[in-house]
DNA sequence: CTAGCCTTGACT
DNA sequence: AGTCAAGGCTAG
């Protein structure tokens, strides 16, 4: 391929329809790299010639991990889709029909990817991008050797429409690729510690660009092979005590209740290869009213529109809407217009009102789950709803059917709850509640990714970074708290046992173990994050600064409420104490440099530990699935640091520091204390 | 801007 | 040929 430096000539090269880049290659025996600026969007590289095509990651452990970048629209964020391989049973994801064994590894949302081509025929290799752009937004090429060049498909000339580029020219994308930048800045963090510690004892990845990455792949092509069989095994191994109990127990009426494990979405296990047809999930019989005996009528059966009740025409963006809806989503997303409520947020949007209030109308399509990647960035009409798409639609409608209890009510006020007193708990009680019996109102569940729940926890905790005022830090923990709380619970609910338990165990341990869970994630935000000095973590003075700024803004702000507001002397005697707690075990994470496989795996097993008093059969249960996990990390560990085998205790110690140090905050009403870290300055 | 109607294009 | 869900067009 004859590269110039002028980039409509490259642009010439690439023929994009839709979301398709084609680029063809006449280079011998040179290695072309194609780098996504969303450097950890997805590729799928098809090819049309039978010769040999190698597609390799260039930074392995990137393939751990996926984080998709999320699209901000009128203040809210929109999923973006379930990623691979984070949570350990679920790394098996979708692969696309074209490819399976060679492509095995790019499909797991590899940043970036090498061809090299060993004849000089030409070749033609589509690259498509499954990021959440639905587009492919950016490339850089090299040649392997001396010169590099990227595109980008915004600001060009007009030429580019030769080429079928046809983007909005209002279209910001500078924005976007700013927010990802930002979004991505805590995974950075952690790639700089995996890195650091990887799979791959001390192969530096960044130094080998071009050949050999071979052995880093099978590596942990290995490895993770060698994951998802110990789960398999792992589920059956559930599965069987399930049945073991229920055969042992068929008399007895406990209740425990078996739910449905054969009817669970497939979505769970999906192993790659599902045909796109009708993958959506979205069977009508689920989603659509009954309403098919009483009017038969053709334009009648579809139902009415989730939005606003009109008549609805199909469905749009992966909601049955009218047409009105579709078209008004369609343009807010397409101009990214931003809109503001005049009122108070809460307006009817019904088929009379619907054009009151944009914004509020925009909000209801967004909590129904309206998807915005559905909207097309290329603008291309017809065809078939893409692969990310699609399983986005797919994910939500799971959602819809495994939560039969509608979740938390985002319009609810938890915060004034929140903002009354630090009682979390309180507040966490109340949220289980509603969510228990309020309306079925569509929540902010459909408006966050599952699997990208520590990357949107990191966000909400990146936010405090820059916050330099007390009062500020004061107010924003308790939001963020309590966004942490609700993706606390779509987090645990999208957990591969969940569906298991039953619905009174599971509120039960949400319940009891969101403050470990999140206590877990804050500490673990700081000892990554690269902004913060050791000795800024360790030191006692600091710890005891901020507090003491802190309890002084609080005891302003409760005045007439002495219950919240008076810290008495005993106070100061458990500031020391847990002062001292804290510090110990941020010292025990910053010496573990936890993998994000140990991460998460920690994350279950704090939700898995049975402490409640619980029936002894639900106990077992629990306790079984607590060691099935605590295996897996055994055997991670065994393979990944047989250099370190203490690592395995110093795990199990720093959980059960976790759970120590985090019932304590909360029952002592400190559990602001480790957010109160963050903030670079104060 | 809105929303009804029309065109597209992938897939059955 | 028919279905579905994208986008486009345009009178109101
Ligand atoms: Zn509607
Ligand atoms: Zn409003």
């Amino acid at each position: 391929m004859e590269v110039t430096n002028d980039t409509t000539d490259l642009f010439r090269k690439f023929k994009l329809k839709r979301n398709l880049v084609t680029l063809n290659c006449t280079e011998t025996n040179k290695h072309l790299k194609c780098n996504s600026i969303y450097s950890l969007s997805t590729f799928q590289f098809n090819r049309s010639d039978s010769d040999m095509i190698n597609l390799c990651s260039n930074s392995s452990s990137e393939s751990l991990r996926s984080n998709t970048p999320e699209l901000f629209v009128d203040g809210h964020f929109q999923e973006s889709p379930p990623s691979t391989a984070f949570y350990p049973t679920q790394a098996i994801t979708h692969q696309s029909d074209n490819f399976s064994s060679q492509l095995h590894r790019v499909k797991s949302f590899s940043p970036s990817c090498s061809i090299s081509s060993t004849t000089s025929e030409e070749k033609e290799v589509d690259i498509r991008d499954k990021g959440p752009m639905n587009t492919v937004q950016s490339f850089s090429l090299s040649n392997g050797t001396n010169s590099s060049y990227s595109m980008t498909p915004v600001h060009q000339s007009p030429s580019i429409e030769k080429t079928g580029f046809s983007f909005n020219p209002t279209f910001d994308f500078q924005s976007y690729q700013e927010q990802d930048e930002m979004k991505n800045q805590g995974n950075k963090i952690r790639k700089k510690i995996q890195k650091n510690q990887s799979f791959k004892h001390g192969n530096n990845i960044e130094d080998d660009q071009t050949v050999h990455q071979t052995p880093d792949i099978e590596e942990l092509k290995k490895h993770e092979e060698a994951l998802l069989r110990q789960i398999e095994f792992l589920d059956s191994n559930v599965y069987g005590t399930e049945d073991n109990y229920n055969n042992n127990n068929n008399n007895n009426n406990t209740d425990y209740q078996c739910l449905q494990r054969d009817s669970s979405p497939s979505y769970h296990r999906q192993n790659g290869l599902c045909s796109p047809v009708n993958s959506y999930g979205l069977e009508k019989d689920n989603i659509l009213p009954k309403i098919n005996h009483t009017n038969n009528n053709s334009r009648e059966k579809l139902g009415e529109c989730v939005v606003c009740k009109d008549r609805a025409t199909g469905i749009h963006y992966g909601l049955l809407t009218c047409e009105g809806c579709k078209g008004f989503f369609k343009r807010t997303v397409q101009n990214k217009r931003k809109y503001r409520c005049s009122v108070n947020g809460n307006c009817v949007v019904d088929k009379t009102q619907r054009n009151r209030c944009q914004h509020c109308r925009f909000q209801k399509c967004l909590k129904s789950g309206m998807v915005i990647g559905a909207v097309r960035l290329d603008r291309a009409p017809g065809g078939r709803t893409p692969e990310n798409v699609a399983r986005l639609y797919r994910y939500k409608n799971a959602q819809n059917l495994v939560i039969s209890q509608p979740s938390i009510d985002s319009t609810h006020n938890f915060e004034c709850v929140l903002m009354n007193s630090c009682n979390l708990k309180s507040a966490m009680e109340e949220k289980l509640n509603t969510s228990l019996s309020l309306s079925p109102t569509p929540t902010e569940k459909y408006r966050f990714d599952q699997l990208s729940t520590i990357d949107s926890m990191f966000d909400l905790l990146k936010q405090l970074l820059n916050v330099t005022n007390m009062e500020d830090l004061s107010l924003a923990i308790k939001k963020i708290c309590n966004s942490m709380i609700d993706r606390f619970m779509l987090w645990y609910k999208d957990l591969p046992f969940y569906q298991r338990l039953n619905l009174e165990l599971n509120n039960q341990i949400m319940g009891n173990r969101w403050s470990d869970v999140l206590f877990f994630f804050v500490v673990y935000f700081l000892s990554t994050n690269t902004t913060y000095s050791q000795s800024y973590l360790l030191s006692h003075n600091e710890h005891l600064k901020r507090l003491l700024k802190y309890l002084n803004i609080e005891k302003k702000n409760t005045v007439n409420n002495s219950d919240d507001g008076n810290m008495n002397l005993n106070d100061n005697q458990y500031i020391r104490y847990i002062t001292e707690l804290l510090i110990e075990f941020i010292h025990l994470m910053l010496q573990c440099k936890l993998t994000e496989t140990e991460f998460s795996l920690i994350s279950i097993l704090l939700v898995t530990k049975a402490e409640e008093p619980l029936n002894i059969h639900i106990h077992k249960e629990l306790n079984s699935l607590e060691n099935s996990y605590l295996d897996v990390l055994q055997s991670y560990e065994v393979k990944t640091y047989p250099q370190q085998p203490t690592r395995m205790t110093q795990i199990t110690l720093l959980i059960s520091q976790i759970k120590h140090i985090s019932q304590s905050l909360v029952t002592n009403r400190m559990f602001f204390l480790p957010f109160l870290l963050i903030p670079r300055s104060l």
